[in-house]
DNA sequence: CGGTGAGTTGAAAGCAATCAAATGGCGTGG
DNA sequence: CCACGCCATTTGATTGCTTTCAACTCACCG
C-alpha cells in the first residue's frame, strides 16, 4: 500500500512506529464510538482498519493544503485541529476546529478546499481518499454517517456565518466562549464551566474575524465585569454564564 | 398522505392543483438531471415521486423556519430561495442562496437550522421528511448524491465564512458579483456578463454582512470606475471582469 | 539575568455604520 | 396623459467601533 503522506512530518518521539494493519487498532480506538466508523459491524471494521493507518503530528504541522489534489482524508483520534482559508496577501480566516472523534478531508472530490492544521499534537486515522471513497461507497452505513457529520457541520458553519457577518466584537467573544465551553465538553454533556483553550489570542482571532488586539480588550473588558476569569493565558473560567450569554446575543 | 404544508400559501393564480402522484411529473421535470434524483432508475424515480407533492410559491413567502420541527423537505425546481439566520433584535444574515435543481431542508434531523424564504416565484419538489429519509436510506445512491451536494455546500459555506470574516465592503462587492456571474449561469457553464439580481439591494448586503448603504456606495463606485455598468435596479453588466477580479481579491 | 515571544495596553486613524435627506422608478387615480 | 404617492435606492454628513501602529508587560527559559 502506498501511504500518500510525509512520514518525515510524524512526530520523531511518537514511540514506535504504527504498527498499521493490525486488526486490534479499532477495538482500542479511543473513539470507536463516536467516529463514523462506529456504525460498522467487526468485520467491516477489520476491513476498514487494514486500508488505514495511525499517524501522530506535531502541533503547528499542516496536514493538507488549501488546491492540493485530495488525496487523504482521516478521522480525529486525539488533538485539536484548524481548517483554514486565506486571502492572497495573508489574511486568514479559521473556518472550522476540528475534535477527536471528528472527520477531515474532502471524500469525493478533487481537491482539498481548505488548510487543515494541528493545534495541539494530535492522532490521526489515515486514509488514502481513494480508499476511503471505495469503501464508503460499498458501505451506505458508513456514507450515511458521514453525511449526518457533514450535515451538522453545515448547520455550525452557517450558524457561524451569522456571528462573522452581524455580530460585534463583544458578541463574538460572548458566543466564542459559550461555544468552546460546548465542544470541549467530552464525557460529562455538561458544558465546562472552566476550560483550556487550544487556541491562543491570534487563533481566536482568526475564528472570529478579529484582530489580536480586539480579542485581548474584550477579554480584558469581561474580565474586569466579572464575567469570565482568566488564570493563565490558555485558561478560561465562566463566572456568570447568565450574563455571557446576554452578552452573547444583545451586547 | 398528510401534506405538512400550509396550501393556502400556495399561489392562488398557479393554475391546475398540483396532479401530485402523476408518475410522469418526473419524466418532464426540468431538474430531472441535476437534482438529487438524477441518479435514480425510472422504477425509483417513480417511487420517489410518489412521495413527493409540487408546490409553488411567491415571492418573499416563508417555506421552513428556524426551529421548526423539520416536517419538510424540497427540491427546488424552479425559482431562487435564500437561507437566513437572525439575532434576538433583528439582525440577519443570509447564509445560503439556492437555485434550481437545489436540495433544501435538513434531513435526519429534529430541526430545521435556518429559514427558508422564496426570493422569486419559486416551484418545490416537496416531500415529508419522514418519508424522505426512509427513501434515502433505501436508497444509497441518493443518499450518496445527497452527501456530494453537502459537502460543496459546506465548501462554499466555508469559503463565504473568509469573505465574512476578513474582506472588506469592496472586496466582498466584488466577490459577491463574481460568484452571482458564475452560478447564474444555467447552461452554458460561461459565467454570465450581465445578469439580473434575485436580490435586493438590503439582500446584497444581508449576504455580505454589510449595510444597505454601503452596497449602494460601492456599487455606484465601481460603476463610476467603468468595471461594471447597472442598466436598471437589477441588471448587472460586468464590463471589466480582470479589474473585477483584481478588486476581489486585494481591493 | 537578559532574551524571546505571546499577550496587553494606549493613542490615533480609518472604514463602515448610522442618521438623515434627496432621488427616481413605477403604478394608481384623476 | 399627467400628477401623486410609495418605496427602493442613492447620496450626504457624522459617528463610532475596530483596526492599526507602537510601546509596554509578563512568563518562561537558557
Amino acid at each position: 500500500m502506498t501511504l500518500y503522506f510525509d512520514l518525515s512530518q510524524t512526530l520523531p518521539d511518537a514511540g514506535p512506529a504504527p504498527v498499521g494493519h493490525d486488526v486490534g487498532f479499532c477495538q482500542q480506538c479511543e473513539v470507536r464510538t463516536s467516529a463514523i466508523c462506529a456504525v460498522l459491524a467487526k468485520d467491516e471494521r477489520a476491513a476498514l482498519n487494514r486500508l488505514g493507518r495511525r499517524v501522530t503530528i506535531c502541533a503547528g504541522q499542516t496536514v493538507m493544503w488549501e488546491g492540493d489534489d485530495a488525496t487523504i482524508v482521516a478521522n480525529v483520534i486525539q488533538g485539536t485541529l484548524k481548517l483554514s482559508a486565506s486571502t492572497g496577501d495573508g489574511r486568514e480566516q479559521i473556518v472550522g476546529v476540528v475534535y477527536p472523534s471528528d472527520f477531515i478531508g474532502r471524500p469525493f472530490g478533487r481537491s482539498t478546499p481548505h488548510r487543515v492544521t494541528a493545534l495541539t499534537d494530535a492522532r490521526l486515522c489515515l486514509f488514502t481518499r481513494g480508499a476511503f471513497d471505495g469503501f464508503a461507497r460499498a458501505n451506505p452505513d458508513l456514507g450515511h454517517r458521514l453525511l449526518q457529520r457533514t450535515l451538522d457541520d453545515l448547520d455550525r458553519a452557517r450558524t457561524w456565518m451569522l456571528l462573522l457577518g452581524r455580530k460585534n466584537a463583544r458578541e463574538k467573544i460572548a458566543t466564542f466562549l459559550l461555544d468552546m465551553s460546548r465542544r470541549l465538553a467530552t464525557d460529562g454533556r455538561e458544558p465546562l464551566d472552566s476550560f483550556e483553550l487550544p487556541l491562543s489570542r491570534q487563533q481566536v482571532a482568526d475564528v472570529l474575524g478579529l484582530t489580536i488586539e480586539t480579542v485581548s480588550r474584550q477579554l480584558t473588558d469581561m474580565k474586569r465585569a466579572g464575567i469570565i476569569a482568566l488564570p493563565n493565558r490558555r485558561t478560561v473560567d465562566l463566572l456568570d454564564r447568565d450574563r455571557l450569554v446576554w452578552c452573547a446575543e444583545a451586547a
